[in-house]
DNA sequence: GATGAATGAGTGTTCATTCAT
DNA sequence: CATGAATGAACACTCATTCAT
């Protein structure tokens, strides 16, 4: 039987480690052109050549890394998710969640951003993805069969809900102020107040 | 006596317009990063080197582009703008006004975002955008003034009413559904609910 | 009968002189390889196409510059020319004035120092630039048949009395002093005694 | 086992060789303004992507091209150095050695001149170039403090011992004849005269 | 005579990727 | 597994030169 300490990593994985987070680094600091595959490999402090180890090219680099970064985020939302609260209070929980998530992880969803507005994005699974955040979508569709939610298409509620996170967590769209516990609660409330029945 | 027509467009506003499209359209079709400034001249026809008679360098191209993009889509918003309305109309009326230019010029609309999300966008003049749109900063500030919307900070505010049309608009994210005319009249009911006192 | 004054010069001079100036100034600040036309020719204040109304081509423009350097060097040098003083002093007289042109005019020396050293240089006529200095080769071959200079071969001796002017004008060589009329004097002194009997 | 012989050069030494050889050879042939990377690429037989590999950028393979030839002329000038003869021996040899090492490297000796001539000069280390030429200096010191060389400044000197033979074996200066062992000796002797006390 | 617009050919440099070690 | 060396292809950009006006 073989046990693995949280410091019996391989080699392996702390390669790929830095690698991830040197391509977010570099992606958010000279941006998606300018982020060839040698500067991030010496960002990472490895060989170019090693990267074509672990990835079969450039793009499958960067796709990865979006993945990997909505894998993350999709699970730390997801964590404490508690379906016995009211249906406001479950989707604030999330809300909030993903709030604090976007804001403690800015690197994150800079990269994230930055890749679902290229054309690279055509080439992910949406389902994949989509898979991250079933727990949510399970709260929305059961809130407006109890008609506390509006009834109205899917697609429409997100936009009003979710959203509006992005623009307000992104600090290039809302450089005048910051974002407090109040601040958090009152977007909150409008968001609610679009979508409630 | 010589009589220039409107229809006499010099040489220059020829090229200058097919460099315009020729950016939007291939910035569209292959993203930014792999839109070279040679793949951009052949698409519109023309030499790389004349790109550097209208143009000071790439960037400055691209950001031009941009420019122009918004120039032209606050230019349309504005266009029939009666005060004279409640201000729940004047708003309804910019809301469905941006949503059909973002929907009826996809393309333009697609390159501001690529553009706003990457690096190039702390290159340009918010203050220049912004001024496109003052008209509509105006109303929501007189409307929170009468209590009609919710006094809360400004961005919050836009937040719900503005961003979710990006999102909508959005081909890539509303995949499974047309905006008819009624669909948008929900989506701005949603809008609406969010903001109002 | 028509009287130029000095002040009647044509706008043809005028251009020419600056394009001549532009060049020599743009050579030696950036060096040869860097000199485009188009750099010169705003230099000059002028476009570049103009430029070829007065030159053929661009390396016809370079030649010429540097004959007209050549021969304002040899005007120069050649001006109150006194050949009946004894030959020492005739050829005093003559490297002093060398030297001061080159001291006066360093941008031209430079020029040409520069130029002499391309591959350009095998494009002049190396007839025509000795002609402006005939006189001083009379002198010296006067001298060696008196018996005063050495009989030795004549580049020999131009190479001990001339050329070591052009390394004691030359800033980039001689960075530590200065060269004063003292020590002009020292330096003729060591030319003759290396060429006299 | 595996036993390296000297022979078993490595190909960077190879590559490093043609490119330093292609350098020279091109700027020689064409003049510095017209040997662009490619071009020496092609004549080196090597990728222009491979001179990056050697050196950061063109003006480093020029700047250590030109540094190579100088360290290869002061080494060779100091072989069988003895500085036990008399003063004036002691710097005949020397003399005579940079005159055939100029004679016998004309390629080399061009591309300094050209080199030192152009604007890049300002980039070397000089200290590093003097360093490869210290025994000459100390033996004219030398002769200085015995009065057997006169008492002027330094740079005055050189200018009449050395800078001749730039001029001398500069078949551009000399094209009528050619440089005989006698020739050199006369030569060193106008040289010598010059100089001594 | 003078020029701004235009461009094909070329510049120096970096790219994504491969491969022998 | 990991890499430094290597490169063809592409990059952004400038060149010398022409030509219609």
């Amino acid at each position: 039987m073989i046990i693995y300490f949280r410091s019996m990593r391989t080699k392996d994985d702390i390669k790929q480690d830095a690698l991830f987070e040197a391509t977010v680094k570099l992606v958010n600091e000279i941006g998606f052109a300018a982020s060839s595959v040698s500067k991030i490999a010496k960002e990472a402090g490895i060989s170019p050549a090693t990267i074509y180890i672990y990835h079969k090219n450039k793009e499958d680099l960067l796709v990865s890394t979006y993945i990997e970064i909505k894998r993350n985020m999709g699970k730390s939302v997801q964590e404490n998710f508690d379906d016995s609260l009211p249906i406001r209070d479950i989707i604030r929980n999330i809300w909030v969640k993903i709030f604090s998530y976007v804001s403690n992880h800015p690197a994150y969803f800079q990269y994230a951003e930055q890749f679902s507005n290229s054309p690279y994005n055509s080439l992910v699974n949406k389902q994949e993805i989509e898979g991250y955040f079933a727990p949510m979508i399970q709260v929305i569709l059961k809130g407006v069969e109890q008609k506390i939610i509006k009834n109205v298409n899917f697609d429409i509620l997100t936009a009003f809900i979710f959203y509006p996170i992005m623009a307000l967590s992104n600090p290039r769209i809302c450089q005048n102020f910051e974002m407090s516990d109040e601040n958090i609660e009152t977007a909150f409330t409008l968001a609610w107040d679009a979508i409630k029945f």
